[in-house]
DNA sequence: AAATAGTAGTTAAGAGTGTTAAATTCATTG
DNA sequence: CAATGAATTTAACACTCTTAACTACTATTT
C-alpha cells in the first residue's frame, strides 16, 4: 500500500485498495479481525475516508460477495464457451467452484457467511448467482430434459453436495489433507454427474 | 428469567441461565447480536458475573457447541440401540442430523460457526464428535466392510452431504420451502444409503 | 457484642468496535 | 490577499469484551 504515494492515486484505486485490504486481512488472521480502522491505518487514510467509498461496513462485505459471485459467473461462462458436453461442462463447473474456493477463501467466507465472515444483505436476490444457476440448470436439463421442478431438484442437490464437500474440507484441512479431500470432491462429483443420465 | 427470584438460584441455574440466554438472544436476532451485557441484563446481574461462569465469550459459545455435539452423539446413541439395520441405522442418524439443524438452529450455527457466530476454538478435537464419527464408520463398515480408508472416504462424504443440504436449506429457506428441502435431504440421503452396497 | 475475614456483586475503566458531526487543513478562485 | 470549496482529520457517541478496584453484606472469631 505504501507504494503507491497516496496523493496520485485515483478514487477508483483507493476503492480497490480498500476492497483488497478488507480481503488481505481476513486472509491472514480471519474476518473476526477486519475493522474499518484497520482497514484505513493500511491505507494511509483516517477511518471516515472509508465511509466515503462505503455507506457501512456491510456494504463493503456485499460488495466483496458481489464480486466473488461475478467472478464466478464469468468462469461459469468462459467454461460455457469451451465446451459443448453437458457433462463435461457440469464437470467444470464443479472444478472451478472448488478452485475459487480454495484460492480465495476469505471472499467464498463472505459469500457464505462462514467463520466470523457475516454480511446481512441476502445472499439471494444477486443477478450473478440467479445467472449461475440458469446456466446451471439449462445445462442439467440439456442431458436430462425433465419437469422444471425435477431440475431445479437437481440443481439443488448438485450446489449442496459442492458447497458441503467445499465447507467440510476447510473444517477438515487439519486432519484431512486438501490435496486428499480435493479427489474426493472430484469422484463424487464426476459419480453425480454420470448418475443424473 | 425475572420469575425466579435470583437470590435462591443455584450456581447451576444461573449458569444454564447464561447458557440459556445467549441461545435465545441468537435464535431471535441472530449470533451478530448476543453481547456479554445483554445475557447479564435478561439474567439480571452485571457483566462481570458472567465471567465468573464463563472466563470468556469464546469459552461460552464453546460449551454452547459441545453441548450440541453431546446432544446429537447421546440422539446417535439412541438410534442404535433402537435399530438393529445398518441401513436404517445411517439413515436414521441422517434424519436426527436434520431434526437437530432446524430444531435447534442457533447451536448447529455455533457448531460450524455459521451466519455470524464464530468460535475460535476448533471443531476437532471434540469427543463427542470422535463418537459420532466412530458411529457412523462402524456402521458404514457392517455393511460394506472396505479398508480404513474407504470408510473413512464414506464418512467424510456422507458428513457433507448431510451438512451441505441443511446449510443450504437454511440459506434458501425465504425460497425454497423447508418442508421441500426435507423432502430431497430424505430422498438424497436414502439413494446415498443405497448406494454403499 | 465488636472486629475481622470472606464472599457476592457492583462500578469504573481500558482498549477496541462501527459510525457520524464538527473542525481543520489545503488548494483554487475571485 | 481574501474567500470559497473540497479533502481529510479529530472528536465524540454508543457500543463491544474484559479486568481491576471497590462496596456491601454475611459469617466467623475473639
Amino acid at each position: 500500500m505504501e507504494v503507491i504515494e497516496r496523493k496520485q492515486r485515483t478514487r477508483e484505486q483507493t476503492r480497490q485498495g480498500i476492497v483488497f485490504t478488507a480481503k488481505d486481512i481476513a486472509r491472514r488472521e480471519g474476518w473476526q479481525a477486519v475493522s474499518i480502522r484497520k482497514i484505513a491505518d493500511a491505507i494511509d487514510y483516517s477511518a471516515p475516508i472509508v465511509y466515503e467509498y462505503f455507506d457501512s461496513k456491510d456494504i463493503l462485505l456485499n460488495e466483496i460477495r458481489t464480486e466473488g459471485f461475478r467472478f464466478l459467473r464469468e468462469e461459469y461462462n468462459r467454461i460455457m464457451k469451451l465446451y459443448r458436453d453437458p457433462e463435461k461442462r457440469l464437470y467444470e463447473i464443479s472444478l472451478i467452484q472448488w478452485k475459487f474456493a480454495f484460492e480465495q477463501p476469505e471472499t467464498y467466507q463472505v459469500m457464505y457467511n462462514l467463520n466470523g465472515a457475516f454480511c446481512q444483505v441476502s445472499i439471494c436476490g444477486s443477478q450473478d448467482l440467479e445467472d449461475m444457476a440458469g446456466l446451471v440448470r439449462e445445462t442439467i436439463f440439456s442431458f436430462i430434459p425433465k419437469s422444471r421442478e425435477s431440475i431445479q431438484k437437481l440443481y439443488f442437490e448438485w450446489w449442496s453436495i459442492s458447497h458441503g464437500l467445499i465447507t467440510m474440507s476447510m473444517i477438515l484441512k487439519d486432519q484431512q489433507p486438501v490435496d486428499q479431500s480435493e479427489l474426493i470432491y472430484r469422484d463424487t462429483l464426476r459419480r453425480f454427474i454420470r448418475n443424473l443420465r
